[in-house]
DNA sequence: ATAATATGCAACCAAATGGTTGTACATGAC
DNA sequence: GTCATGTACAACCATTTGGTTGCATATTAT
């Protein structure tokens, strides 16, 4: 059931996505409804072209999906790629979790009956 | 149960924390078995006074926490945070499955009975 | 007391990041 | 055809990042 099948430089983009306040907006965004660029550049202070070197970001780390629709580029979330990021996190606690085990074990055998 | 009272700049720091592969393993390693910082360097190639700032980087995130015991500092991963950025990503997928709810309401709309 | 170990921290450097402006091109509207 | 809109992309700039070396300090061992 593990699927974390991404190289280590997939997981670096994908959190390095994320580590920004802007492009973490638009993942919300994108995944609420697709929306193309100038859409999304309405909502920030920033340039144009700013909006869109987020957005590649997000669609080299496979956070986004751009899609050519006439002149516009429309702009959909990708939940798996959410998923797998959760997939990671959950791989730390489970580390976690047998540790505390292996430590209850090393307790029970120090006390064998108490 | 909505508990992720994360500033976006605590959420910056713990996503760019994440999003280097030294640190990762830090990570991992320190969930797994507590460690001083002159352990953790050795796994690395690179230098000692690099694997602290690493590990800086990941105590101003809370990832870790640095314990002085002697003249060591013991590193423990710090399972709580790893938690909220669980609690961050999830959000996410809730903001897309109510895209999905509201798409299938309005197919259901246009199709009274089938 | 002296030596060895573990850490802290400053100064420096190259590369990456996040922004800008300017220009070019494709598509849709009139 | 012309004009407005939407996007692409290059060049530039300041700041941050991830590494280095060198030196100082604290603690343990002999």
């Amino acid at each position: 059931m593990v699927v974390h099948d991404l190289t280590e430089e997939e997981i670096d983009r994908i959190f390095k996505a994320l580590a920004d306040r802007t492009r973490r907006d638009i993942v919300r965004r994108t995944f609420s409804a697709e929306s193309s660029i100038s859409e999304l550049a309405q909502h920030y202070k920033m340039s144009f072209p700013a909006v869109q070197k987020h957005i590649a970001v997000l669609e080299a780390a496979d956070l986004v999906t751009r899609i050519p629709q006439g002149r516009e580029r429309i702009i959909r979330g990708n939940p798996a790629t959410i998923r797998r990021a959760q997939e990671l996190l959950s791989h730390f606690e489970h580390i976690w979790r047998s540790r505390i085990d292996r430590l209850d074990a090393l307790l029970a055998e120090d006390e064998p009956q108490t």
